[in-house]
DNA sequence: TTAGGGTTAG
């Protein structure tokens, strides 16, 4: 059941907001004008040692003095007040850095550094140690070594600044800073603490610079900690060696510390994000044998775990637990049950869990919306998402760019690709800038969507922003550009890439591949594939399946199978898409045997079937007419939770229709809308060709009917489905009602349509009926094609009106549509014109010939090799065709008319002059026909 | 220095 929308969240929260005083935050910077002092710094100096830091410091005299020192000026003071007491130095920096807003040296920070380390006073060190490396930015490091070494070499305390510097650096994410100060440190023989080294790891432990740091370690017997073990841990998780990983959580025995609640929560966490929650839960139970207690974080991680598998029940049971443990559960392990339901679809569970956290006098933070709005667009509710967007902005909540990612995600999916982008518009007037995953699922989107060229705009302007793309913006202009058929556009840009070096990734040659595929071009795509394979890149099984698609695509089956041992010799698993692909191949070839075998090669290799997979299965039982089977099939996905999909049972309802049994088929159809899914426009047009074609035409207009008073979204399918069927019933006044209301909607009526209706006409000789759809077909600006244009001339030669036909030839000259007028002899009508102009030619008219058959005199010549035969090699022959000409009664006018466009036939258009040259020639008069 | 929210290809 769909989400209910309750009562807004915003009603539950507490309103109170706690606002600093702004009276109480406002300093005095105003300054007593004071006579300029000849020695400001000695006066400094004297009257903090005279009367005392605070007493000196809080007149006005001090201010005076202080506003016109110079940095040098500074420095010298501090370093003056460093030598008789070291505190008030600290103080005067402290001082002039936050209350008159000085930037100080250096000099000065580096001298208030050894203070402040020979005092103990690590936290202000350490602050002002961060505060001069943000300034002075990355790549500082030489330069301030440069001035530790030369100027404040043998201070004491001077170990502790080096120190502080690399682990400040370590911290600012600055790590060839950090490890420059480690080389100079080394020379210097300095020791490294063990938290500036754990800080590095931690930076590090992506990658193999982690070991090089971890080796310095034990080579300088730094004593290690708990948090060097566990950040250890972690390393060699994430470089996926986790077998050393776990040798060295168990290795206690040399140590002085056992294994930590912190390491055991890494391990927990690794594995959790790898999928494996019950290997998770296996360390969790190994702590507790060790003798350690779970924290906080060894819960919510085990509680994640089990929730994103999917495992509800037991995430909640360890929540129990967790309380249990005198532990309360907070506001992350309530986000985590949230994102847990919601992952399941049960909005209204993640809800309940929301309520838990107010009903506990907790707020939910923006997490929580996020992750509501996030279960609110996976079960495509949109609408409510935007509801608790609004519900937000209107308690002033930031949205955050992750929040608005899941909007603009889900719109996307949806198509609604412009909402997005006013969502982008909005994040951009608020001052909010896209990251990499908003702009990449927007040119996604965009992609989808065929808008490619935008999509585009945004890639470059992520480019001038210095985001720079991943493959996955990239795969996305080329799966755009492939589904718009743009393919050798997408080639010259994944070549570019290649060019470039830019492409690494498998993903970037499946897209290409399956755009080839797709296409039916096999061959560049086995091209492509073998260029993987030169490369040294290792395709993927998504590689595979689009190749089999290939193959099966092409009727080249065995190729197909072929490549499925291939992928089984290589190693790989072939997935439910693999299988699917071939069964589907079979199902269309009628081939059941191969089909079954197939999917019992599945169930041996517990690869699950999926709703794809069941389709398939249920086409081909569909086909065998065995309709009993494929609805217990049905059964069987409802009960095993594979939904069938609209594709699914559009495949049943249209075999039921088939065999007439069109109860049965909208029993499906209701059956299809109780379980959710919405019907697909073909779903209705499957429904009304059954009851057009299997029942009753009536039906079908009703049905029809109340679909469009129910604004059902139908394509034009819908009524050229009921205007053919009423056409072929010869219930012409109904054709014309559904065809004029189809134009009407705004469809676009192509000439298949127009011919669709005239064909079933004339095939029941409704001649006037034909000639009025012919007529409106020509208003509405739609050209008439050869084929059509036969079907009406035989019709009327069926009925005997050869006035009908000279008109249409007529027309059909007039029109330019003659373009192969050998294609047309064998109307007789056309074909005493070729002969005539045969025999105008070898009775030495040739103005006959001057007039645009001299641009085609040849292809003449062989029409009447192919149309008259011996007929033109008998003079006799000859006369009887004068004969038949004169026999014949033509619209008058009518054939010099013709002659006149057959210039227009072969591009060059029959003038006026044309015409006055034959008329010169008094064979006929020239009266221009017009239709 | 371990825990919670967002994007791909068949």
């Amino acid at each position: 059941m769909l989400h209910k929308w309750r009562k807004p969240l915003c009603l539950l929260f507490t309103k109170t907001r706690i606002l600093p005083s702004l009276s109480s935050l406002s300093i005095s910077t105003s300054t007593t004008a004071a006579a300029v002092s000849k020695d400001p710094v000695g006066e400094i100096i004297s009257g903090v040692r005279s009367l005392g830091f605070s007493e000196f410091t809080g007149g006005c005299h001090f201010k005076s003095l202080v506003s016109v020192l110079n940095p040098a000026q500074i420095d010298h003071i501090i370093e003056d007040l460093t030598a008789q007491n070291p505190d008030s130095a600290v103080d005067f920096f402290l001082l002039l850095r936050n209350e008159f807003g000085f930037k100080p040296s250096r000099i000065s920070r580096f001298v208030v550094s050894h203070v402040l380390a020979g005092k103990r006073r690590f936290r202000e060190l350490r602050l002002v140690v961060e505060q001069m490396i943000q300034e002075e930015g990355s790549g500082s490091a030489p330069s301030l070594s440069e001035l530790l070494t030369g100027r404040f070499r043998g201070w004491e305390s001077s170990n502790v600044v080096w120190d502080m510097l690399a682990f400040a650096y370590s911290r600012s994410e600055m790590v060839h800073d950090a490890l420059f100060v480690l080389v100079k440190m080394k020379d210097l023989d300095l020791q490294v603490s063990i938290q500036t080294y754990n800080s590095l790891l931690y930076n590090l432990r992506h990658t193999d610079l982690v070991w090089d740091v971890y080796n310095g370690i034990e080579v300088n017997r730094v004593p290690q900690n708990a948090y060097t073990r566990s950040i250890i841990i972690d390393a060699l998780c994430r470089q996926s060696r986790f077998q050393d990983a776990v040798s060295l959580l168990q290795q206690t025995e040399v140590e002085d510390f056992g294994p930590s609640v912190v390491s055991f929560n890494t391990m927990m966490s690794r594995y959790c994000r790898l999928g494996f929650a019950e290997v998770a839960k296996s360390f969790f139970c190994m702590m507790l044998k060790y003798g350690l207690l779970p924290d906080a974080y060894s819960y919510n991680i085990l509680i994640h775990g089990l929730c994103v598998a999917g495992s509800m029940e037991e995430a909640l049971e360890f929540t129990g637990d967790m309380e249990k443990d005198g532990l309360q559960p907070d506001k992350i392990t309530y986000n985590i049950l949230a994102k847990g339901f919601s992952l399941l679809g049960s909005v209204s569970r993640a809800w309940m869990i929301m309520e838990k956290v107010l009903m506990e006098g907790l707020k939910p933070d923006l997490l929580a919306y996020t992750i509501l709005m996030c279960g609110l667009c996976q079960i495509g509710n949109i609408e409510d998402a935007l509801k608790l967007r609004e519900e937000m902005l209107s308690q002033r909540w930031q949205m955050s760019v992750i929040s608005y990612s899941v909007l603009v995600s889900s719109l996307c999916k949806s198509g609604r690709v412009d909402e997005a982008l006013e969502l982008l518009n909005e994040m951009d007037a608020g001052g909010l800038q896209p990251d990499l995953i908003l702009y990449s699922i927007l040119i996604h989107g965009l992609c989808k969507q065929g808008k490619v060229e935008h999509a585009i705009l945004l890639y470059n302007q992520m480019c001038f922003k210095r985001i720079f793309p991943t493959s996955f913006a990239d795969g996305s202009i080329l799966v755009g550009l492939c589904d718009k058929g743009m393919i050798s556009e997408a080639r010259m840009y994944f070549d570019s890439l290649i060019l470039n070096n830019l492409i690494l990734d498998i993903t970037l040659y499946n897209v290409m591949i399956d755009g080839y595929v797709k296409t039916g071009n096999v061959k560049e795509a086995v091209r492509l594939y073998k260029q993987i394979i030169e490369k040294g890149i290792t395709p993927t099984i998504v590689t595979f399946n689009s190749l089999i698609y290939g193959f099966c695509k092409n009727e080249m089956i065995s190729e197909a199978r072929w490549l499925l041992d291939t992928i089984k010799r290589q190693g790989l698993e072939p997935s439910a898409v693999t299988y699917t692909t071939l069964m589907n191949a079979y199902c269309e070839r009628g081939n059941m045997r191969d089909l079954l075998e197939l999917l019992s090669e599945m169930k041996e290799k517990s690869i699950e079937p999926t709703h794809v997979t069941y389709t398939v299965i249920i086409k081909g039982l569909c086909k065998q007419w065995k309709l009993q089977e494929s609805v217990q099939l049905l059964e069987d996905m409802h009960a095993k939770g594979v939904t069938p999909d609209r594709i699914t049972y559009n495949i049943i309802i249209q075999c039921f229709c088939k065999t007439r049994d069109l109860n049965k088929a909208f029993q499906l159809f209701d059956d299809m809308l109780l379980h959710n899914i919405e019907p697909l426009p073909d779903t209705y047009n499957i429904l009304i060709n059954g009851l057009c074609v299997y029942g009753d035409l009536k039906d079908a207009d009703n049905l029809l009917v109340s679909l469009l008073e129910q604004n059902v979204n139908l394509t034009k399918v819908a009524y050229t489905t009921i205007i053919k069927a009423h056409c072929a019933r010869g219930d012409f006044g109904r054709a014309v009602i559904f065809f004029r209301q189809m134009v009407g909607k705004g469809y676009e009526v192509s000439i298949r349509d127009y011919s669709a209706v005239i064909n079933r006409l004339c095939k029941r000789c409704l001649i006037m009926e034909a000639k009025y759809f012919f007529c409106m077909m020509l208003s509405d600006g739609v050209s008439p094609d050869q084929p059509i244009c036969e079907v009406m001339l035989n019709a009327f030669h069926r009925v005997g009106q050869s006035n009908s036909v000279l008109e249409l030839l007529a027309a059909i000259i007039k029109m330019g549509l003659m373009n192969d007028p050998i294609c047309w002899c064998i109307h007789e009508e056309l074909k005493i014109f070729v002969l005539w102009s045969c025999f105008s030619s070898e009775t030495g008219n040739k103005l006959s010939c001057d007039v645009g058959l001299e641009l085609f005199c040849s292809e003449i010549a062989s029409a009447v090799a192919i149309v008259t035969e011996q007929l033109v090699r008998s003079s006799q022959m000859k006369l009887e065709a004068r004969k038949d000409m004169k026999a014949v009664s033509f619209p008058p006018g009518c054939f010099f008319l013709s002659l006149a466009r057959l210039g227009k036939v072969h591009g060059r258009r029959g003038s006026e002059q044309d015409a006055t040259r034959y008329e010169d020639n008094n064979l006929f008069h020239y009266v221009p026909v017009d239709l």
